[in-house]
RNA sequence: GCGGUCAUAGCUCAGUUGGUUAGAGCACAAGAUUGUGAAUCUUGGGGUCGCGGGUUCGAGUCCCGUUGGCCGCCCCA
Protein backbone atom coordinates (compact mmCIF):
# COMPACT_ATOMS: atom_id res chain seq x y z
CA UNK A 1 0.00 0.00 0.00
CA UNK A 2 1.22 3.50 -1.17
CA UNK A 3 2.45 5.66 1.91
CA UNK A 4 0.96 8.52 0.08
CA UNK A 5 -2.93 9.06 -1.48
CA UNK A 6 -4.79 11.24 -2.96
CA UNK A 7 -6.55 13.92 -1.16
CA UNK A 8 -10.29 12.43 -0.14
CA UNK A 9 -12.57 13.31 -3.17
CA UNK A 10 -10.12 13.96 -5.46
CA UNK A 11 -9.24 12.04 -8.38
CA UNK A 12 -6.56 10.12 -11.13
CA UNK A 13 -6.56 9.91 -14.61
CA UNK A 14 -4.67 6.73 -15.46
CA UNK A 15 -4.67 6.48 -19.48
CA UNK A 16 -8.06 4.72 -19.32
CA UNK A 17 -9.81 7.21 -17.83
CA UNK A 18 -8.17 10.67 -19.49
CA UNK A 19 -9.21 8.76 -22.93
CA UNK A 20 -12.94 8.85 -21.55
CA UNK A 21 -12.53 12.13 -19.79
CA UNK A 22 -11.06 13.10 -23.23
CA UNK A 23 -13.69 11.93 -25.82
CA UNK A 24 -16.19 13.46 -23.62
CA UNK A 25 -14.49 16.89 -24.19
CA UNK A 26 -13.29 16.20 -27.70
CA UNK A 27 -17.13 16.62 -28.56
CA UNK A 28 -18.11 18.85 -26.53
CA UNK A 29 -15.52 21.24 -28.01
CA UNK A 30 -16.47 20.52 -31.18
CA UNK A 31 -20.13 21.18 -31.11
CA UNK A 32 -19.28 24.11 -28.79
CA UNK A 33 -17.54 25.42 -32.30
CA UNK A 34 -20.10 23.91 -34.26
CA UNK A 35 -22.79 26.66 -32.53
CA UNK A 36 -20.08 29.37 -33.10
CA UNK A 37 -18.77 29.74 -29.56
CA UNK A 38 -15.40 30.83 -28.81
CA UNK A 39 -13.41 28.77 -25.96
CA UNK A 40 -11.70 31.01 -23.22
CA UNK A 41 -9.78 30.01 -19.76
CA UNK A 42 -8.88 31.71 -16.62
CA UNK A 43 -7.38 30.82 -13.21
CA UNK A 44 -7.96 28.18 -10.98
CA UNK A 45 -7.62 30.14 -8.11
CA UNK A 46 -9.36 33.76 -7.70
CA UNK A 47 -9.76 35.86 -4.50
CA UNK A 48 -12.73 34.33 -1.85
CA UNK A 49 -14.12 37.91 -2.35
CA UNK A 50 -15.56 36.91 -5.77
CA UNK A 51 -17.85 34.07 -4.68
CA UNK A 52 -18.90 35.55 -1.84
CA UNK A 53 -20.19 38.71 -3.85
CA UNK A 54 -22.03 36.26 -5.82
CA UNK A 55 -23.43 33.59 -3.42
CA UNK A 56 -23.20 35.43 0.23
CA UNK A 57 -20.86 34.71 3.39
CA UNK A 58 -21.99 31.11 3.74
CA UNK A 59 -20.60 29.76 0.42
CA UNK A 60 -16.92 29.79 2.34
CA UNK A 61 -17.49 26.35 3.89
CA UNK A 62 -18.58 25.06 0.84
CA UNK A 63 -14.29 25.83 -0.90
CA UNK A 64 -11.20 24.83 -1.04
CA UNK A 65 -10.65 28.48 0.72
CA UNK A 66 -7.22 29.42 2.43
CA UNK A 67 -4.83 32.07 3.16
CA UNK A 68 -2.40 32.51 0.53
CA UNK A 69 1.67 34.06 1.44
CA UNK A 70 0.69 37.19 0.56
CA UNK A 71 -2.48 37.46 3.34
CA UNK A 72 -4.38 37.52 0.38
CA UNK A 73 -8.02 35.22 1.05
CA UNK A 74 -8.61 33.02 -2.30
CA UNK A 75 -10.25 29.91 -3.17
CA UNK A 76 -10.21 26.87 -5.53
CA UNK A 77 -12.70 27.88 -8.31
CA UNK A 78 -16.14 26.19 -7.70
CA UNK A 79 -18.02 27.29 -10.98
CA UNK A 80 -16.97 29.04 -13.13
CA UNK A 81 -19.78 32.06 -13.97
CA UNK A 82 -18.47 34.80 -11.40
CA UNK A 83 -15.02 34.58 -13.50
CA UNK A 84 -16.30 34.64 -16.49
CA UNK A 85 -18.49 37.69 -15.64
CA UNK A 86 -15.38 39.37 -14.65
CA UNK A 87 -14.17 38.21 -18.07
CA UNK A 88 -16.80 39.51 -20.08
CA UNK A 89 -17.26 42.55 -18.05
CA UNK A 90 -14.06 43.88 -17.83
CA UNK A 91 -13.87 44.12 -22.04
CA UNK A 92 -17.81 44.51 -22.74
CA UNK A 93 -17.63 47.35 -24.77
CA UNK A 94 -14.91 45.86 -27.15
CA UNK A 95 -16.37 42.54 -27.85
CA UNK A 96 -18.53 41.31 -30.55
CA UNK A 97 -22.19 40.89 -29.81
CA UNK A 98 -23.48 38.37 -29.37
CA UNK A 99 -20.88 37.55 -26.82
CA UNK A 100 -20.79 33.64 -26.92
CA UNK A 101 -18.24 31.65 -25.42
CA UNK A 102 -17.43 27.98 -23.65
CA UNK A 103 -15.27 26.58 -21.27
CA UNK A 104 -14.13 23.25 -19.96
CA UNK A 105 -12.14 23.16 -16.75
CA UNK A 106 -12.15 21.75 -13.46
CA UNK A 107 -13.90 22.69 -10.49
CA UNK A 108 -13.14 22.58 -6.40
CA UNK A 109 -15.73 22.24 -3.81
CA UNK A 110 -15.33 21.30 -0.43
CA UNK A 111 -18.06 18.88 0.05
CA UNK A 112 -19.06 14.77 0.99
CA UNK A 113 -18.65 12.86 -2.04
CA UNK A 114 -21.68 10.76 -3.42
CA UNK A 115 -22.85 9.22 -6.91
CA UNK A 116 -22.06 11.61 -9.50
CA UNK A 117 -20.42 14.18 -6.62
CA UNK A 118 -16.97 14.65 -5.78
CA UNK A 119 -15.03 17.55 -4.50
CA UNK A 120 -13.66 17.84 -7.82
CA UNK A 121 -15.00 17.75 -11.24
CA UNK A 122 -15.07 18.93 -14.86
CA UNK A 123 -17.69 21.37 -16.59
CA UNK A 124 -18.40 22.08 -20.06
CA UNK A 125 -19.77 26.00 -19.32
CA UNK A 126 -21.34 28.13 -22.30
CA UNK A 127 -22.73 31.46 -22.10
CA UNK A 128 -24.43 33.96 -24.03
CA UNK A 129 -23.95 37.64 -23.04
CA UNK A 130 -25.79 40.70 -24.29
CA UNK A 131 -28.87 39.18 -25.91
CA UNK A 132 -32.03 40.07 -23.59
CA UNK A 133 -34.42 38.26 -25.36
CA UNK A 134 -35.19 34.27 -25.83
CA UNK A 135 -33.29 33.96 -28.53
CA UNK A 136 -30.38 33.53 -26.69
CA UNK A 137 -32.26 30.62 -24.73
CA UNK A 138 -32.80 29.01 -28.08
CA UNK A 139 -29.46 29.08 -28.34
CA UNK A 140 -27.72 27.78 -25.54
CA UNK A 141 -30.61 24.94 -25.14
CA UNK A 142 -30.11 23.67 -28.71
CA UNK A 143 -26.15 23.86 -27.75
CA UNK A 144 -27.28 22.06 -24.46
CA UNK A 145 -28.90 19.01 -26.17
CA UNK A 146 -27.21 18.59 -28.95
CA UNK A 147 -24.02 18.42 -26.57
CA UNK A 148 -26.07 15.49 -25.13
CA UNK A 149 -26.74 14.14 -28.42
CA UNK A 150 -23.55 14.17 -29.63
CA UNK A 151 -23.02 10.80 -28.05
CA UNK A 152 -25.59 9.02 -29.18
CA UNK A 153 -28.08 9.86 -26.16
CA UNK A 154 -31.52 10.39 -27.62
CA UNK A 155 -35.37 11.48 -26.24
CA UNK A 156 -35.57 8.37 -24.61
CA UNK A 157 -32.30 9.11 -22.34
CA UNK A 158 -32.85 12.89 -21.42
CA UNK A 159 -34.67 15.96 -21.16
CA UNK A 160 -34.67 18.99 -20.90
CA UNK A 161 -37.11 20.37 -18.40
CA UNK A 162 -37.90 24.38 -18.64
CA UNK A 163 -39.08 27.00 -15.94
CA UNK A 164 -39.18 30.37 -15.66
CA UNK A 165 -38.56 32.13 -12.39
CA UNK A 166 -40.24 35.24 -14.10
CA UNK A 167 -43.27 33.59 -14.37
CA UNK A 168 -43.68 32.17 -11.51
CA UNK A 169 -43.01 35.56 -10.00
CA UNK A 170 -45.86 37.48 -11.83
CA UNK A 171 -48.51 34.35 -11.04
CA UNK A 172 -47.94 34.34 -7.74
CA UNK A 173 -48.05 38.40 -7.99
CA UNK A 174 -51.01 37.82 -9.72
CA UNK A 175 -52.60 35.71 -6.94
CA UNK A 176 -52.08 38.33 -4.00
CA UNK A 177 -48.44 37.77 -2.59
CA UNK A 178 -45.95 40.08 -1.64
CA UNK A 179 -42.17 39.51 -2.22
CA UNK A 180 -41.14 37.53 0.69
CA UNK A 181 -44.02 35.29 0.59
CA UNK A 182 -43.21 34.42 -3.28
CA UNK A 183 -39.80 33.80 -2.26
CA UNK A 184 -40.58 31.07 0.44
CA UNK A 185 -43.59 29.65 -2.29
CA UNK A 186 -40.61 29.16 -4.84
CA UNK A 187 -38.74 27.67 -2.19
CA UNK A 188 -41.54 24.98 -1.49
CA UNK A 189 -41.93 24.78 -4.82
CA UNK A 190 -38.20 23.57 -5.16
CA UNK A 191 -38.53 21.27 -2.62
CA UNK A 192 -42.17 19.53 -3.47
CA UNK A 193 -40.73 17.05 -5.98
CA UNK A 194 -38.50 15.60 -3.05
CA UNK A 195 -40.60 16.21 0.23
CA UNK A 196 -44.23 16.46 -1.16
CA UNK A 197 -46.23 18.60 1.03
CA UNK A 198 -43.90 18.87 3.84
CA UNK A 199 -42.05 20.95 1.18
CA UNK A 200 -44.56 23.96 2.51
CA UNK A 201 -43.40 23.43 6.47
CA UNK A 202 -40.69 26.34 6.11
CA UNK A 203 -43.34 28.61 4.43
CA UNK A 204 -45.74 27.85 7.26
CA UNK A 205 -43.45 28.48 9.45
CA UNK A 206 -42.57 31.80 8.37
CA UNK A 207 -46.01 33.30 7.34
CA UNK A 208 -48.81 30.53 8.81
CA UNK A 209 -50.34 28.47 6.77
CA UNK A 210 -50.46 29.19 2.86
CA UNK A 211 -54.24 29.77 1.98
CA UNK A 212 -55.58 26.73 0.55
CA UNK A 213 -56.90 28.67 -2.55
CA UNK A 214 -53.99 29.71 -3.17
CA UNK A 215 -51.50 26.55 -2.55
CA UNK A 216 -54.09 24.75 -4.76
CA UNK A 217 -53.35 26.86 -7.55
CA UNK A 218 -49.83 26.33 -7.14
CA UNK A 219 -50.02 23.38 -7.10
CA UNK A 220 -52.17 23.12 -10.21
CA UNK A 221 -49.43 25.33 -11.63
CA UNK A 222 -46.58 22.62 -10.68
CA UNK A 223 -48.79 19.67 -12.72
CA UNK A 224 -48.71 22.35 -16.22
CA UNK A 225 -46.66 20.34 -18.99
CA UNK A 226 -47.86 22.48 -22.21
CA UNK A 227 -47.64 25.96 -23.41
CA UNK A 228 -51.49 25.18 -24.41
CA UNK A 229 -52.29 25.08 -20.69
CA UNK A 230 -49.85 27.49 -19.14
CA UNK A 231 -51.38 29.62 -21.55
CA UNK A 232 -55.25 28.74 -20.49
CA UNK A 233 -54.07 29.07 -16.44
CA UNK A 234 -52.47 32.66 -16.64
CA UNK A 235 -55.18 34.14 -19.89
CA UNK A 236 -57.79 34.95 -17.30
CA UNK A 237 -55.68 36.92 -14.86
CA UNK A 238 -55.44 39.77 -16.98
CA UNK A 239 -51.48 40.76 -16.37
CA UNK A 240 -49.52 42.65 -18.59
CA UNK A 241 -46.38 40.94 -17.29
CA UNK A 242 -47.64 37.72 -17.75
CA UNK A 243 -49.19 38.27 -21.45
CA UNK A 244 -45.62 39.40 -22.55
CA UNK A 245 -43.68 36.48 -20.45
CA UNK A 246 -46.23 33.87 -22.57
CA UNK A 247 -45.17 35.78 -25.57
CA UNK A 248 -41.24 34.90 -24.65
CA UNK A 249 -42.34 31.39 -24.07
CA UNK A 250 -43.94 31.16 -27.36
CA UNK A 251 -40.85 32.62 -29.24
CA UNK A 252 -38.63 30.13 -27.26
CA UNK A 253 -40.80 26.49 -27.69
CA UNK A 254 -41.24 28.08 -31.16
CA UNK A 255 -37.93 28.23 -31.82
CA UNK A 256 -36.43 25.14 -30.54
CA UNK A 257 -39.10 23.00 -32.08
CA UNK A 258 -37.90 24.59 -35.42
CA UNK A 259 -35.11 23.19 -34.74
CA UNK A 260 -36.25 20.06 -34.20
CA UNK A 261 -35.90 19.88 -30.40
CA UNK A 262 -39.03 19.52 -29.41
CA UNK A 263 -38.82 15.93 -28.36
CA UNK A 264 -35.97 16.72 -25.82
CA UNK A 265 -38.09 19.79 -24.02
CA UNK A 266 -40.32 19.48 -21.50
CA UNK A 267 -42.52 22.48 -19.54
CA UNK A 268 -42.23 21.55 -15.47
CA UNK A 269 -42.36 24.70 -13.39
CA UNK A 270 -41.52 22.36 -10.85
CA UNK A 271 -37.64 23.48 -11.53
CA UNK A 272 -36.72 26.90 -10.25
CA UNK A 273 -32.74 26.39 -9.51
CA UNK A 274 -32.15 27.67 -5.80
CA UNK A 275 -33.11 30.95 -5.11
CA UNK A 276 -29.64 32.33 -6.14
CA UNK A 277 -29.64 34.65 -8.87
CA UNK A 278 -31.42 33.11 -11.89
CA UNK A 279 -33.69 36.14 -13.26
CA UNK A 280 -35.73 34.11 -16.24
CA UNK A 281 -35.69 31.10 -17.97
CA UNK A 282 -34.28 28.15 -15.86
CA UNK A 283 -33.75 24.57 -17.26
CA UNK A 284 -32.28 21.57 -16.37
CA UNK A 285 -31.09 18.13 -17.93
CA UNK A 286 -31.94 15.11 -15.97
CA UNK A 287 -31.65 11.13 -17.28
CA UNK A 288 -35.25 10.30 -18.57
CA UNK A 289 -35.21 7.10 -15.95
CA UNK A 290 -34.66 9.56 -12.90
CA UNK A 291 -32.21 7.62 -11.48
CA UNK A 292 -29.13 10.09 -11.52
CA UNK A 293 -28.60 13.72 -10.00
CA UNK A 294 -29.43 16.65 -12.98
CA UNK A 295 -26.84 16.33 -15.98
CA UNK A 296 -26.64 20.20 -16.62
CA UNK A 297 -28.56 23.14 -15.47
CA UNK A 298 -28.68 26.68 -16.78
CA UNK A 299 -31.04 29.81 -16.81
CA UNK A 300 -30.76 33.58 -17.41
CA UNK A 301 -28.75 35.47 -14.94
CA UNK A 302 -29.38 39.11 -16.29
CA UNK A 303 -28.22 41.39 -12.92
CA UNK A 304 -25.16 39.30 -11.95
CA UNK A 305 -21.90 41.15 -14.17
CA UNK A 306 -23.14 44.07 -13.03
CA UNK A 307 -23.51 43.02 -9.31
CA UNK A 308 -19.88 41.83 -9.97
CA UNK A 309 -18.71 45.47 -11.36
CA UNK A 310 -19.42 45.15 -14.74
CA UNK A 311 -21.95 47.09 -17.05
CA UNK A 312 -25.56 45.65 -17.04
CA UNK A 313 -25.18 43.41 -19.57
CA UNK A 314 -27.86 40.09 -19.91
CA UNK A 315 -26.91 36.85 -19.83
CA UNK A 316 -27.92 33.42 -19.89
CA UNK A 317 -25.31 30.40 -19.56
CA UNK A 318 -25.59 26.57 -18.82
CA UNK A 319 -23.17 24.04 -17.12
CA UNK A 320 -22.59 20.43 -17.69
CA UNK A 321 -20.95 18.64 -15.32
CA UNK A 322 -18.36 15.56 -16.27
CA UNK A 323 -19.09 12.84 -13.53
CA UNK A 324 -22.84 12.16 -13.41
CA UNK A 325 -22.69 12.18 -17.70
CA UNK A 326 -20.18 9.93 -17.86
CA UNK A 327 -22.20 7.70 -15.28
CA UNK A 328 -25.17 8.15 -18.05
CA UNK A 329 -22.83 7.23 -20.63
CA UNK A 330 -21.62 4.16 -18.95
CA UNK A 331 -25.27 3.23 -18.24
CA UNK A 332 -26.40 3.31 -21.75
CA UNK A 333 -23.31 1.49 -23.37
CA UNK A 334 -22.30 4.50 -24.64
CA UNK A 335 -18.53 4.82 -23.68
CA UNK A 336 -15.87 3.81 -25.88
CA UNK A 337 -12.87 2.31 -24.73
CA UNK A 338 -10.16 4.44 -26.32
CA UNK A 339 -6.77 2.59 -26.78
CA UNK A 340 -3.37 4.87 -28.07
CA UNK A 341 -2.81 3.43 -31.07
CA UNK A 342 0.25 3.65 -32.99
CA UNK A 343 -0.17 3.84 -36.74
CA UNK A 344 3.18 1.50 -37.51
CA UNK A 345 4.54 -1.11 -35.28
CA UNK A 346 8.36 -1.93 -36.54
CA UNK A 347 9.59 -5.91 -36.44
CA UNK A 348 12.94 -5.72 -35.69
CA UNK A 349 15.55 -8.82 -36.17
CA UNK A 350 19.02 -8.03 -34.91
CA UNK A 351 21.47 -4.71 -34.41
CA UNK A 352 21.74 -4.14 -37.99
CA UNK A 353 17.97 -4.46 -38.52
CA UNK A 354 17.39 -2.22 -35.80
CA UNK A 355 19.55 0.54 -37.44
CA UNK A 356 18.23 0.41 -40.61
CA UNK A 357 14.68 0.49 -38.91
CA UNK A 358 15.69 3.46 -36.19
CA UNK A 359 16.27 5.64 -39.32
CA UNK A 360 12.82 5.05 -40.71
CA UNK A 361 11.01 5.07 -37.26
CA UNK A 362 12.75 8.58 -36.94
CA UNK A 363 11.58 9.91 -40.17
CA UNK A 364 7.82 8.53 -39.83
CA UNK A 365 7.65 10.47 -36.55
CA UNK A 366 9.34 14.18 -37.91
CA UNK A 367 6.41 13.34 -40.64
CA UNK A 368 3.73 13.29 -37.75
CA UNK A 369 3.38 9.50 -37.66
CA UNK A 370 2.59 7.27 -34.87
CA UNK A 371 5.44 4.80 -34.68
CA UNK A 372 6.34 2.53 -32.15
CA UNK A 373 8.64 -0.75 -31.71
CA UNK A 374 10.06 -2.88 -29.34
CA UNK A 375 12.70 -1.45 -27.06
CA UNK A 376 14.84 -4.88 -26.79
CA UNK A 377 15.22 -7.99 -28.66
CA UNK A 378 12.28 -9.87 -28.89
CA UNK A 379 11.22 -13.60 -30.70
CA UNK A 380 9.35 -12.31 -34.12
CA UNK A 381 6.31 -14.31 -33.03
CA UNK A 382 6.16 -11.78 -29.81
CA UNK A 383 6.63 -8.66 -31.79
CA UNK A 384 4.07 -9.99 -34.20
CA UNK A 385 2.04 -10.26 -31.68
CA UNK A 386 2.79 -7.01 -29.72
CA UNK A 387 2.51 -5.09 -33.18
CA UNK A 388 -1.68 -7.01 -33.02
CA UNK A 389 -1.85 -6.04 -29.39
CA UNK A 390 -0.75 -2.29 -30.38
CA UNK A 391 -3.70 -1.72 -33.02
CA UNK A 392 -1.08 -0.70 -35.26
CA UNK A 393 -2.56 -0.56 -39.08
CA UNK A 394 0.98 -1.62 -41.00
CA UNK A 395 4.10 -3.21 -39.68
CA UNK A 396 7.09 -2.75 -40.93
CA UNK A 397 9.70 -5.56 -40.89
CA UNK A 398 13.35 -5.01 -40.77
CA UNK A 399 14.78 -9.08 -40.28
CA UNK A 400 17.95 -10.18 -42.03
CA UNK A 401 16.07 -11.26 -44.96
CA UNK A 402 15.17 -7.66 -45.95
CA UNK A 403 18.55 -5.89 -45.03
CA UNK A 404 20.05 -8.81 -47.88
CA UNK A 405 17.93 -7.38 -49.78
CA UNK A 406 17.74 -4.05 -49.72
CA UNK A 407 14.05 -4.12 -48.61
CA UNK A 408 12.03 -3.79 -46.08
CA UNK A 409 8.43 -5.65 -45.73
CA UNK A 410 5.68 -3.64 -45.23
CA UNK A 411 2.65 -5.54 -43.66
CA UNK A 412 -1.33 -4.70 -43.21
CA UNK A 413 -2.20 -5.77 -40.31
CA UNK A 414 -5.91 -5.61 -40.98
CA UNK A 415 -5.94 -7.67 -43.93
CA UNK A 416 -2.97 -9.70 -43.36
CA UNK A 417 -1.39 -8.92 -47.14
CA UNK A 418 2.51 -7.99 -47.11
CA UNK A 419 4.60 -6.71 -49.92
CA UNK A 420 7.99 -5.40 -49.81
CA UNK A 421 9.51 -2.06 -50.42
CA UNK A 422 12.78 -0.88 -51.40
CA UNK A 423 14.57 0.66 -47.88
CA UNK A 424 14.82 4.26 -49.13
CA UNK A 425 11.08 4.28 -50.36
CA UNK A 426 9.33 2.81 -46.91
CA UNK A 427 8.86 6.36 -45.83
CA UNK A 428 6.97 7.17 -48.75
CA UNK A 429 5.47 4.08 -48.77
CA UNK A 430 3.58 4.68 -45.48
CA UNK A 431 3.12 8.34 -45.92
CA UNK A 432 0.67 7.15 -49.21
CA UNK A 433 -0.73 4.58 -46.95
CA UNK A 434 -2.19 6.60 -45.02
CA UNK A 435 -2.71 9.72 -47.22
CA UNK A 436 -4.57 6.91 -49.24
CA UNK A 437 -6.76 5.52 -46.47
C1' G B 1 -21.52 18.56 9.71
C1' C B 2 -24.77 13.69 10.41
C1' G B 3 -26.09 8.40 9.42
C1' G B 4 -25.48 3.43 7.15
C1' U B 5 -21.97 0.14 5.05
C1' C B 6 -17.39 -1.70 3.53
C1' A B 7 -11.66 -2.19 3.45
C1' U B 8 -7.26 -9.16 1.72
C1' A B 9 -2.16 -8.68 -4.91
C1' G B 10 -2.77 -3.69 -10.31
C1' C B 11 -8.43 -5.59 -10.92
C1' U B 12 -12.57 -9.12 -9.26
C1' C B 13 -12.81 -11.95 -5.06
C1' A B 14 -12.12 -16.69 -1.62
C1' G B 15 -10.14 -17.42 3.18
C1' U B 16 -14.19 -22.67 7.95
C1' U B 17 -16.32 -22.08 15.54
C1' G B 18 -9.52 -17.64 15.97
C1' G B 19 -4.62 -22.16 14.47
C1' U B 20 1.04 -22.32 12.49
C1' U B 21 4.17 -20.63 5.54
C1' A B 22 -2.56 -15.92 3.15
C1' G B 23 -4.97 -18.25 -1.96
C1' A B 24 -7.57 -18.27 -7.02
C1' G B 25 -8.95 -16.03 -11.66
C1' C B 26 -7.74 -11.95 -14.68
C1' A B 27 -3.70 -8.64 -15.76
C1' C B 28 1.70 -8.06 -16.03
C1' A B 29 6.66 -10.36 -16.98
C1' A B 30 10.02 -14.50 -18.55
C1' G B 31 10.43 -19.14 -21.10
C1' A B 32 8.70 -23.24 -24.41
C1' U B 33 9.42 -20.28 -29.54
C1' U B 34 15.32 -15.54 -33.48
C1' G B 35 10.34 -15.09 -39.34
C1' U B 36 4.43 -13.98 -38.86
C1' G B 37 -1.32 -12.27 -34.75
C1' A B 38 -6.55 -13.36 -30.14
C1' A B 39 -4.30 -20.54 -28.49
C1' U B 40 -1.77 -23.84 -25.01
C1' C B 41 1.76 -25.13 -21.27
C1' U B 42 5.60 -23.86 -17.59
C1' U B 43 7.62 -20.31 -14.42
C1' G B 44 7.99 -15.60 -12.01
C1' G B 45 7.32 -10.78 -9.68
C1' G B 46 3.86 -8.50 -6.77
C1' G B 47 0.58 -8.42 0.17
C1' U B 48 3.57 -5.02 6.54
C1' C B 49 -4.71 -8.61 5.08
C1' G B 50 -6.05 0.22 5.14
C1' C B 51 -3.55 2.17 9.75
C1' G B 52 -3.05 2.08 15.30
C1' G B 53 -4.16 -0.20 19.78
C1' G B 54 -6.52 -4.24 22.66
C1' U B 55 -8.14 -9.51 23.97
C1' U B 56 -5.50 -14.28 23.27
C1' C B 57 -0.52 -19.27 23.76
C1' G B 58 -1.96 -17.62 18.75
C1' A B 59 -5.77 -12.37 15.06
C1' G B 60 -6.93 -11.54 7.87
C1' U B 61 -10.84 -13.55 11.40
C1' C B 62 -13.04 -10.98 17.84
C1' C B 63 -13.22 -5.72 20.42
C1' C B 64 -12.06 -0.28 20.39
C1' G B 65 -10.19 3.81 17.82
C1' U B 66 -8.68 6.05 13.29
C1' U B 67 -8.17 6.88 7.98
C1' G B 68 -10.25 6.01 3.38
C1' G B 69 -14.04 4.13 -0.30
C1' C B 70 -19.20 3.57 -1.45
C1' C B 71 -24.46 4.97 -0.41
C1' G B 72 -27.79 8.41 1.75
C1' C B 73 -29.11 13.19 4.73
C1' C B 74 -27.79 18.64 4.78
C1' C B 75 -26.26 21.47 0.60
C1' C B 76 -26.08 21.68 -4.52
C1' A B 77 -23.70 27.72 -7.36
Amino acid sequence: MATFQSLPGFREFYPDDLSRRKHIFDLWRRTAHAFGFAEYDAPVLEPLELYKAKSGDEIEAQLFSFTDKGGREVALRPEMTPTVCRLVGARASALKRPIKWFSIAEFYRYERMQKGRGRCFFQFNADIFGEPGPEAEIELIALLTQCLAAFGLTEQDFHVRLSDRNLWFYYLEALGLDEPRIRAVLGAVDRFEKYGDDAFKGYTEQFGELEAGVKAKVLAFLQIKTLAALEATLATLGSEKLVARLADWRKLLAGLEAMGLARFIAVDLGVVRGLAYYTGFVFEAFDRKGELRALAGGGRYDDLVEKLGGPALPAVGFAIGDMTFALLLEQRGLMPAFVQAPDVYCVIGGEAGRRAAFADIHALRAAGHRVDYPMKEVAFGKQFKAAADSGAKLALIYGDDELAKGVVKIRDLTDRTEHEVPRDQAVAAVRDFFSAG
